[in-house]
DNA sequence: ACCCCCTGGGAGATCGATTTCCGACATGCT
DNA sequence: AGCATGTCGGAAATCGATCTCCCAGGGGGT
C-alpha cells in the first residue's frame, strides 16, 4: 500500500540507490546499459514515482512555475495563463495557476505561499500598479519573478507587456478612419494597463476628451460605464474600452437601451477574447501576441538575475476589426 | 542572499532547532513563553520562511489540495474551482488549479504530476465518463481523490455531483408550464453530466424527442446546435442546453438567423454562470449548490479511505428563471 | 529528607531523494 | 610487464525540517 521508494527499486534491481538514481533521474553519468535496463524494469514493475518533496529538497528545484492572475473570472487572464502553460509544458515543466481575487492582500499571500518552495519562478499579473509593488519586490529577492501584461511600481523586476500606447493608437486611428471623432475611453484606474491606456488616449485626444474611470475590469463595470455614456450620448460617437469584459457589459446595456451599435456608438474592446465573436454585433478589439510574450517571459525567468533588472518590455498589438466598428 | 533556515533562527534566538520548530510549526508541546517570543522575534527579523519541501518530506503532507478541471475556458469550471478554493482556504490550505485541455491524456499526466508529492488530495472533474476512469482508479490508490460535478466509470472513488435528473425535471416542467411541449435537448456525449441529462430527458419526453449530441461543451458546439435546430424549426419550440456555454452560442446564432427567443424558441442553460445575464434575452438556467458540494467534497477528501467507496452523491439543483423562457 | 512525577529543552534519528568521493577494475601505452 | 588513465558502482554526506527519546530541574506528597 505504501508507495515504493528509490531504495525498493534499487533492491529489486540488485543495485545501490546511487545507481538507481543515476538511471532514473537521467542526469549524472553513464551506467551500464544492462543495469540500466534492470532498473527501468524494476521501477516500471513497482510503479515507482519519485517523491517530489525529497527531490526538490535535495536539488533545490521543483520543475514548477507559477502564475498569479488578478482573477480567473476574466477570460483574458485564462487565455494568458493558457499561453504560459503551453510554453512551460514545452520546456518540460509544470504550471500552477493562482487567483488573487482582485485583492492585493490575497495576492501577497499567494506569492508567499508559492514562493516558499513550491515553485522555481513566478509570473505575476499584478492587481494594482501602486499597491502590488512592495510585496513583489520582497518576493523577487527570494526567487525569479517576471511581471506579465502589467507592471507594478517599485517591483524591482522586469515586466513583459503589451505596447499599450500603440494599441490605443491603432484603435483611435481606426475609429477616426471610419469618421468617428467624439471618442470616449472606459478604463480602470488601478492597473498599469489602465493607466497606460488612459495616458495614451489623453495624449492623442487632448485633456477634454471623455474618460470614464472605474475601479476594476468587470462586466458590471461595463454596465455602469454604459449608463454614463448614455447620459452624454450626443457628445460621444465611439467608445474605446480598456478590456473586453467592459465592452461586453457596455454593449449589452447599450443594446437594451436601444442605442444602436455601431450606428450611434461604435465600440471597441481590448484583449481579443473568444466571447467577442458571440455578441451582436461582434466587437473590434486588439490582440496581444501572448505566445511570444510568454516565451520571452519564460526566457527571462530562467536567465541570471541581472537580466531581470526593473524595466518594461513592450510587444506590438494587432488590430482585429469586427462589426462593432463598421462604417455606417 | 541565501534564504535563512530554521537553524539560523534557532541560533539567533539562542535555542535548539527543536525548540524553534516547536514554536514556529505550532504543533507538538508547550514552550516557555519567553523563549517562544525570542524565537518569533528572530524569525521575523531574519524573514524566515519554512522550506516547504523539507517540511513536506518530513511530515508527509503538503497542505495543498489540487483540482483538475476539463478546461478553464468554460466559466462554469472557473466558478467551480473558486467555490473549492474558498472551502480549502477556509480550512487553512492552498488550492492549485490545473487544466486538462479537454484531453484525457493531458488529464492523466496532470493527475500524475500533482499526485507525485505535490498535493495531499485531489478533486477531479473528469473529462470523460468512459475514458477517464482507469487513470483515476490508479491515482486513487495513491492518494485521496474525490470526483466533482461529474463521475467516471470504474474510478474507484466517490463523486459529488448535481442531481441531474431532477435538474432536467425542473427545466422540462417549467417549459411545459409556459406551454412549450416540443422540447429539444442539446448535450455532449462524453461527460457523465451529458449522459445523465440525456437519460433523464429521454425518460421524460420519450425516445422520439429531438436530441442533438455534440462532442463537447463549447460555444462553438452551441452554434452547430443552432444550425440543426433551425433546420427543424417547426418541430421545436424550446431547447434545453446541457451547459450555459452551449446556450450562449445557440442564442447568439438563433438571434442572427432572426429566430425570436423566447418568441419562437425558448432556451435554457445549465450551470447559471455570470454571462447569462448579459445576453439578450438573459437565459433561464439551473444553479448548482457549489459551496455545499465543495464543503462535502473536502470532508470526503480528508476522511478515511473507506468513506470514499465508489458511489455518487447528488445535490439538489435550483431553477433560475429569466427572460429566455418568459411566457409570450 | 527522600522520591516520584511532570514540564520542557536539546541531541540525534529520520523523511527520500541526489551527489560527492573513493576504490575496483579494465584498458591502453611504453 | 608496469604504470597511467578512465569508467562505473557503492558508501556516506547532504538538503531542511519534524519528532522521538533522554535528561535536568522544580514541585508536591509521604
Amino acid at each position: 500500500m505504501t508507495a515504493p521508494r528509490l531504495i525498493d527499486v534499487a533492491e529489486a534491481a540488485g543495485v545501490s540507490r546511487a545507481t538507481a538514481s543515476r538511471v532514473l533521474a537521467g542526469t549524472q553519468r553513464n551506467v551500464d546499459p544492462d543495469l540500466a535496463r534492470r532498473v527501468e524494469e524494476a521501477a516500471q514493475r513497482l510503479g515507482y514515482q519519485p517523491n517530489h518533496s525529497a527531490r526538490a529538497l535535495r536539488t533545490g528545484a521543483t520543475g514548477t512555475i507559477g502564475v498569479i492572475v488578478p482573477t480567473l473570472a476574466n477570460p483574458y487572464f485564462v487565455q494568458l495563463a493558457d499561453a504560459i502553460a503551453q510554453q512551460v509544458r514545452a520546456a518540460g515543466g509544470t504550471l500552477v495557476v493562482s487567483d488573487a481575487a482582485n485583492d492585493t492582500a490575497i495576492e501577497a499571500e499567494q506569492i508567499d505561499t508559492l514562493l516558499s518552495g513550491r515553485v522555481d519562478g513566478l509570473f505575476v499579473v499584478p492587481v494594482s500598479a501602486d499597491a502590488s509593488g512592495p510585496a513583489i519586490r520582497d518576493a523577487a529577492r527570494r526567487r525569479p519573478i517576471v511581471l506579465f501584461d502589467r507592471w507594478a511600481k517599485g517591483s524591482g523586476t522586469v515586466a513583459v507587456t503589451l505596447d499599450n500606447a500603440s494599441a490605443v493608437g491603432l484603435l483611435v486611428d481606426h475609429l477616426e478612419g471610419i469618421g468617428r471623432h467624439r471618442i470616449a475611453l472606459v478604463a480602470d484606474q488601478a492597473s498599469s494597463s489602465g493607466a497606460e491606456r488612459l495616458a495614451a488616449f489623453t495624449e492623442a485626444q487632448g485633456p477634454d476628451a471623455t474618460t470614464i474611470l472605474l475601479p476594476d475590469f468587470t462586466t458590471d463595470a461595463g454596465r455602469t460605464a454604459a449608463r454614463r455614456i448614455i447620459e452624454q450620448r450626443d457628445r460621444v460617437d465611439a467608445v474605446v474600452c480598456g478590456a473586453d469584459v467592459l465592452a461586453v457589459g457596455l454593449v449589452s446595456t447599450l443594446h437594451r437601451s436601444r442605442v444602436a451599435v455601431p450606428g450611434q456608438i461604435a465600440v471597441t474592446g481590448f484583449d481579443d477574447t473568444e466571447m467577442l465573436k458571440l455578441l451582436d454585433p461582434p466587437i473590434t478589439s486588439v490582440r496581444h501576441p501572448l505566445s511570444a510574450m510568454a516565451e520571452r517571459g519564460l526566457t527571462l525567468l530562467q536567465a541570471p538575475g541581472r537580466e531581470r533588472a526593473e524595466r518594461v518590455e513592450r510587444f506590438p498589438p494587432q488590430l482585429v476589426v469586427r462589426a462593432s466598428t463598421s462604417e455606417t
